[in-house]
DNA sequence: ACCTGAACACCGTTCAAGT
DNA sequence: ACCTGAACACCGTTCAAGT
């Protein structure tokens, strides 16, 4: 039940994990993850292994089944040794969704495209796929921008992407910040175990139009109409829109 | 650091609070929160009591800071007290969440407009008010529709609006559906205490600059030329473009 | 020096005893 | 019948004792 994640209780004088302070306190934030240790004297070999098995318990079990005694379990250690690697539970959910946030990139490394349109839908579709690949790990994306390497990482490509076809920094910042709030938003209201099937959405429908229609006819006359929109049609749909409507703005080409 | 809402543990039989079996299994779905009844023979009279002051504390202390026994203390009441109105503290979450999507609702009562972009905009603006007025409730938005009495009212209004202007019931859906992602993706990583300041986006700004350049030169290129793109700025440009792609679909009026 | 079993503190939930 | 203090179970975190 835990969303201790960016929440500073009471000590207000600590570094919060996963903020771009707490970022820039580790040594290798332009580095690959494996190598870095918590803090001075800390051991640096294993930390993968904890954070690789904790996202394979979040993917299985939701953040829910996240805790320190299964985490220690599966990977042959205590609770106490964790602590030798991370100061808390927090750092162990930032360095996860660094992790998760880091995958299908290499994949797109040297990804051009001729027509910015294309490109915007690019990475509108990684993303989406990325979230859907691990849809328990919404909850954990809903504090702030996440600034970890691979997040930082991926939207280097992302606003190179858009660079290299003319588009100004302030257009360029601005269409990808809209393009990612988009996909945020649709993906993280279908995260439920089955919820990328279209199981979910088909009980919505149902629990709509089952409303009185007298008092809501609006929400039932939509319902009935609706032969099960599924949610990459949703998708597309706002997409397509979104991209259509930032046409006038990018003038430079056809 | 609870994220328990909406997540079934290993009892898959229970109902789990907020889906839409869940609000059908109450007797007074379609009416108002104060006189329903959690279950048979529970008592029927405080239960708005407790649901506001859980508002209360979230607003505060956001949800870490909500835990039974300060509810109850709050309430002058003890924590197994709180088990004769809900059958769990998931059940006070999701009752606390329509609450705050219930408010405004009385303003906007007689909403009307000429223009279907305007009703759009309305309907994105009033939204994102209420995410901005209760960021820390943002997270608890994160596991599907919210389909409680006051998020159904909510979405009547809104679709009543487009329909009203002569968008088909399938227009007027996709189109409800892509402004509200939108607007929840982009209240969703503004969800900090001081997240609707500029304190946040300065900080992130700040960071990007500070970035090595030689390998991230397109995030401190942009970075670089951001002068301080604000929070109301980005949700007007990604709100604006989303409309005006919109427009080639609503052939209906000018 | 590094590790860790056992304890501590906290919180959701339940139950037996109150009125 | 309704309420509730106290206990239980669980989990994040720490510490004193191991090697």
């Amino acid at each position: 039940m835990m969303l201790s994640l960016f929440q500073s209780p009471n000590n207000a004088s600590e570094i919060v994990p996963g903020t771009p302070a707490w970022w820039q306190s580790r040594k290798d934030s332009d580095s690959t993850l494996s190598n870095c240790s918590a803090s001075v004297g800390r051991p640096r070999v294993p930390r993968d292994k904890f954070v690789g098995e904790a996202v394979k318990i979040i993917d299985e079990l939701g953040i829910e089944g996240l805790n320190l005694r299964a985490l220690a379990l599966r990977t042959g250690s205590g609770t106490a040794t964790l602590y030798r690697h991370f100061a808390n539970k927090d750092e162990i959910l930032v360095y996860a969704v660094d992790k998760i946030l880091g995958e299908g990139l290499v994949g797109s490394r040297h990804l051009t495209s001729s027509d910015w349109r294309l490109s915007c839908r690019v990475i509108a579709e990684l993303a989406y796929l990325r979230y859907a690949q691990h849809p328990n790990f919404l909850p954990l994306l809903t504090a702030q921008v996440p600034v970890g390497p691979n997040a930082v990482q991926k939207r280097e490509r992302a606003l190179n992407l858009l660079l290299s076809q003319g588009l100004s920094a302030q257009l360029a910042a601005k269409t990808y910040s809209s393009i990612m709030h988009f996909v945020l938003g649709h993906a993280i209201q279908f995260n439920d175990k089955d919820a990328f099937s279209s199981e979910r959405s088909g009980e919505i429908q149902r629990f709509y139009r089952s409303l009185n229609e007298g008092k809501y006819p609006s929400v039932v006359a939509v319902a009935d109409h609706l032969p099960m929109i599924s949610d990459e049609e949703e998708f597309e749909f706002g997409l397509n829109s979104l991209i259509r409507g930032l046409e006038p703005l990018v003038s430079k080409l056809s």
